[in-house]
DNA sequence: TACAGTCGGGG
DNA sequence: GTGTACGACTGTA
């Protein structure tokens, strides 16, 4: 027997019964334990039809100890009599399981379909990267395991990760790569492409050398890991991808599928045992908070690093709960699929009794507060212990039934205040990691290292509270229950409206409200301690915890361009006193917005921020206008990158299926007719054109001809941008056109000198 | 002018 | 882990 002290990396079910564990040692050394691990199911329904599932199982030919027990099911007040499943064969779980419920379609099944790494969680307190403590014996089979920090700790001793970066040169989508390039912290190599058999051998060698727990890449999902796994097939020269020796990479295949409102495309994944494989370029999120965002996700939600790179946010969040209520003896009902899909908070905010949104007062307002619930509707779910099993129905049960019911008179329900809910059990480490991280953030000098991480984590746990809310009202979530959901926006509604009152008893102007934060005035105030009366209020009028964002110099509201006396509740943008951006629903926030385009909007309000007085014209208009001639100048004489005229915009649907192609589905087209087939969520970039089709793909095999270019329209795009900052400063477009062609002796519009020449 | 297609937003 | 919110805005017929 050994003791063996490292950190988790990856965790997997074995060929032979059991599952495989790759421990980095504190020796340095990595370790592949196994360890014994039968997986446990359960179903429930007519006792007629269990005992024919029962027989069911006992004919196949996988080992499985049966036994009729009784559980708990959150959406049922008393346990459930259930027939339950142990096998120890941990990988040939899902396949029986597929079996029997295709057999026995009208059974409910529990715990049933979790990843391997949830149910470890749930039994070890493990998620990838903990810190443990094992004991094994001389098979390296893992007799004892004692994690020695949870995800909770906020500087948890760090894993000495090997990381090894491999990337092609161009954008395989765009242009056929020629070069490798290969990094870790000691090395770096180029190799060329059209030499495959010295790289294959120099390939198998660092791999062999470096032995990397991470395989960083960029498209090694969609282009580099299948095309060395072919080449390595072909030229027959084995490349040691994966650290456990004797099986193949997982392939998982593309898709597009509808989440947050919109088709969203998946490309193909290759997955790795023994080590991480996460392609930069096919991770959701990934560019918000990286690889160390990454690393937060996988200890906060328990799943593979190499899956929840590629997962979304909602994915993660499911898990948590799923860790939960296995420890809490509450069953997971197996994942159904309806038809239905998960709604973005946004959606739920926008929707019917969604979220509380205003009219902003159009304009341009000096000396702006703007206080917002930290987390609102998470924290909600917290503080009201918002659950599905928890929204009571006292009719069916009798009101005494419970010791503490709290009643949203909105929706005439009652939540069960007495034992703290499922979710708000999941949500509640969360919400002080993440505010114990905010206020770290907010300690420490710029210079300080550990920011960068912090702020990784931050970002992360954001995108898990965010979607929780989601969830909660998705119809196929585990725990989903729409009473519950409109409960944590009746709340929401409820607070915000304290917060209001709040603010107009202590005498502000309410300029603004939308969901979870308001914009507030009071003159003659302008420094952070005059708000700190305010927050305290609202936080005993409401319970909450509320912060201010900041003190806007100024923030502009725009207005609809269709009807100029109308707000838009999200269309504004502002200067904090330090100097900080806040932009919302501008072109800049578009990602179909030429870079070119926002490119100068930012320099219009870069200058705005930095004039001596907004009030007067004269300090900004002039240099305005210069920047603006000058940009349009070189366009026209063809000195802007093509790269930075790109419109990107996502594909919604088949081509097939447009009634009018848009630019987007003209140039998707183009695209088809070399044979580059996009699929509904993917991304296509093109350049408006003269003529017709009127757009250009830009991942062609030819590069577009500049002469091609539809100047005139992006001349357009450009002065719209800049009127959507000009306008709440007194000019309208059509005055900002007459002025930036007034004196415009320098511009050769209509003729530009490559046309003449 | 009507309609079809795309995007935002959350911290 | 595949089903159509809602409003603003733009481009096309």
């Amino acid at each position: 027997m050994a003791e063996l002290t490292g950190w988790l990396l990856d965790l997997y079910a074995d060929t032979q019964p059991g599952i495989v564990l790759w421990l980095i040692g504190e020796d340095g050394q990595r370790h592949r334990l196994t360890q014994d691990f039968p997986i446990t199911f359960y179903a429930a329904g007519e006792p007629a039809r269990l005992r024919l599932l029962w027989r069911f199982l006992q004919a196949q030919q996988e080992k499985v100890e049966l036994k009729r027990t009784e559980r708990r099911d959150i959406f049922s007040p008393g346990p459930v009599q259930v027939l339950e499943a142990r096998m120890p064969q941990t990988a040939a779980q899902p396949y029986l399981f597929q079996r029997a419920a295709r057999e026995f379609p009208e059974l409910a099944y529990y715990d049933a379909d979790l990843p391997i790494t949830t149910r470890h969680a749930a039994i070890y307190n493990t998620f990838p990267l903990v810190h443990c403590q094992v004991e094994v014996d001389e098979h390296g089979r893992v007799q004892a395991l004692q994690a020695l920090d949870t995800p909770w700790e906020l500087d948890p001793p760090a894993p000495p990760l090997r990381l090894l970066a491999i990337e092609p040169d161009v954008d395989p989508t765009h242009a056929d790569p020629t070069t490798l390039f290969v990094r870790s912290m000691s090395v770096s190599y180029r190799f060329r492409l059209e030499h495959p058999r010295p790289l294959l051998i120099n390939l198998r060698a660092i791999l062999q050398r470096q032995d990397p727990d991470v395989l960083m890449t960029a498209w090694g999902d969609t282009w580099l890991l299948p095309y060395l796994i072919d080449l390595a097939e072909q030229w027959h020269i084995p490349l040691p991808l994966n650290r456990e020796p004797g099986r193949e990479v997982i392939r998982k295949d593309e898709r597009s599928y509808m989440a947050y409102g919109q088709v969203i495309y998946r490309g193909k994944q290759v997955h790795l045992f023994g080590r991480w494989h996460i392609d930069g370029c096919n991770a959701m999120l990934f560019h918000e908070y990286g690889l160390e965002g990454v690393y937060e996700l996988a200890r906060v939600t328990a799943l593979a690093g190499q899956t929840v790179a590629r997962v979304s946010p909602g994915s993660g969040i499911s898990a948590m709960q799923m860790v939960t209520a296995l420890r809490l003896g509450i069953m997971v009902p197996w994942h159904k699929q309806q038809a239905e899909r998960p709604k973005s908070a946004l959606e739920m905010m926008q929707a019917d009794q969604g979220g509380l949104v205003y009219q902003p007062l159009i304009g341009l307002h000096r000396d702006v507060a703007e206080v917002d619930f930290i987390s609102m509707y998470p924290s909600i779910m917290r503080h009201f212990n918002i659950s599905p099993e928890t929204v009571a129905d006292p009719n069916a049960k009798g009101r005494d039934q419970y010791a503490r019911l709290e009643h949203v008179s909105e929706l005439g329900l009652w939540i069960d205040q007495d034992t703290s809910g499922l979710i708000p059990q999941t949500l509640a480490p969360l919400l002080d990691k993440r505010l114990e991280l905010k206020l770290r953030l907010a300690e420490l000098p710029a210079w300080d290292p550990r920011r960068q991480t912090y702020q990784a984590q931050a970002t992360a746990h954001k995108w898990l509270l965010v979607t929780c809310f989601g969830y909660l009202g998705y119809k196929n979530a585990r725990f989903g229950r729409i009473e519950a959901h409109e409960a944590v926006t009746a709340y929401g509604r409820e607070m915000l409206l304290r917060a209001k009152e709040a603010a107009e008893d202590l005498g502000f102007t309410v300029l603004h409200m939308y969901v979870d934060g308001l914009w507030v005035k009071k003159k003659g105030l302008a420094d952070v301690p005059s708000f700190q009366p305010l927050l305290e209020e609202i936080t005993t009028r409401t319970g909450l915890p509320i912060a201010l964002d900041g003190i806007y110099r100024w923030v502009a509201f725009l207005p609809s361009r269709v009807d100029e006396r109308v707000p838009v509740p999200n269309r504004y943008f502002g200067v904090f006193q330090d100097g900080s951006l806040k932009l919302r629903g501008i072109e800049i926030r578009r990602h179909d917005t030429p870079t070119w385009v926002s490119d100068v909007q930012m320099e219009i309000i870069d200058t705005l921020v930095h004039t001596s007085n907004v009030d007067d014209h004269s300090t900004y208009l002039p240099k305005i206008l210069r920047l603006l001639r000058k940009a349009l100048t070189r366009l026209h004489t063809g000195g802007i990158p093509v790269e930075d005229l790109l419109v990107a915009q996502t594909l919604s649907r088949q081509l097939s299926e447009y009634r009018t192609p848009s630019p987007a589905a003209r140039a998707a087209a183009q695209l088809a007719a070399v044979g580059k087939n996009l699929r509904p969520g993917q991304r296509v970039r093109f350049v408006y054109t003269l003529g017709e089709p009127g757009v250009r793909a830009w991942d062609l095999p030819q590069p577009p001809d500049v002469r091609s270019i539809d100047l005139e329209r992006y001349r357009v795009l450009l002065l719209r941008a800049a009127a959507t900052i000009l306008q709440p400063f007194g000019l309208q477009e059509e005055d900002l056109k007459t002025r930036v062609f007034a004196n415009a002796r320098d511009v050769t519009f209509f003729a530009p000198a490559y046309l003449k020449g």
